[in-house]
DNA sequence: TGCCAGGCTGATA
DNA sequence: TATCAGCCTGGC
């Protein structure tokens, strides 16, 4: 266990960014994350953070994962002090940051996350984990499953996997799961490389358009510079930006405002 | 009951 | 090159 003090960091802002679907709030200051062979459970109380792992866990894994090492106050003041919109969009979710999660499980999320909506993504996976994951017991004997790896998938037939919920989207899982399988994409070549060739490469998996390829570039392998945009930001860009949102302005990290506005429009204009 | 949700593919013009 | 139907399924 290892508390910390640790400024613009929301635990549950985070679950609900839509970036990861196996971390889910389990109290009023609690929530829970899967990533790789862990299990973490976090407790927040203003900017006093637990962890629920070991020092040598946490360093090696989770500050990384949540991006700790970076200030995203920097970024916030970049931004126009007239564009108002962006600026309270900011500050409401300030305490947002860009995981690094797995490339793969990136790649089949937000495959599934097509016309989906949030609980449904979340029970899918967790559908797909349970059937073909590993199953790994706590230290307080709870079980919980890893992400199984491509080539478990790819052995499936094409319609398989709807019996894990996912619909017509069953097909683009299993037969990217088999391109990545036998070698014609390969993951370790797209974590080297530029956001345009990785985006160029992710295009070739069957399934994945220029959306989805942008969230797996911005949420697994941290190119800043994606900007998703799905029906949300179609609609909040043409309301709030008639001549085009300023990228220029914020280059080489319009990902990150890409997820202070998608998370405005998605709970701040709701809550007041 | 019908419509739509955090898109993409493949057919057609 | 652009447009559009069809696709699973659950919630409203």
């Amino acid at each position: 266990m290892i508390t910390k003090e640790i400024p613009y960091f929301d635990i549950f802002q985070i679950c609900n960014s839509g970036q990861c679907f196996r971390m889910q709030q389990t109290g009023d200051d609690t929530c829970q994350v899967i990533a790789g062979e862990y299990n973490l459970k976090i407790k927040q109380e203003g900017s006093r953070c637990t962890f629920f792992c070991t020092e040598e866990e946490f360093e090696s894994f989770w500050e990384d994962y949540f991006d700790l090492q970076t200030d995203y106050g920097a970024y916030r003041d970049k931004i126009n002090p007239k564009d108002s919109y962006l600026y309270q969009a900011a500050e409401f979710g300030k305490g947002i940051r860009i995981l690094k999660q797995d490339l793969w499980e990136m790649i089949v999320s937000f495959l599934i996350s097509q016309q989906n909506n949030i609980p449904r993504i979340r029970r899918c996976i967790q559908n797909i984990c349970q059937q073909y994951g590993k199953s790994v017991k706590t230290e307080e004997g709870d079980t919980f499953y890893t992400f199984p790896k491509p080539e478990s998938l790819a052995v499936l037939g094409e319609d398989d996997l709807k019996s894990c919920n996912l619909g017509y989207r069953s097909k683009y899982v299993v037969r990217t799961a088999r391109m990545i399988s036998n070698g014609e994409v390969s993951l370790e070549e797209i974590e080297k490389m530029s956001y345009k060739k990785a985006k160029e490469e992710l295009l070739k998996l069957f399934g994945v358009g220029e959306k989805v390829a942008d969230c797996i570039c911005l949420f697994a392998l941290h190119h800043l510079e994606a900007f998703p945009m799905d029906t949300h930001m179609i609609q909040a860009l043409e309301h709030h930006y008639k001549r085009g949102f300023p990228k220029r302005r914020y280059q080489g990290f319009q990902g990150v405002m890409q997820q202070y506005i998608f998370y405005w429009e998605l709970f701040g204009l709701k809550n007041g």
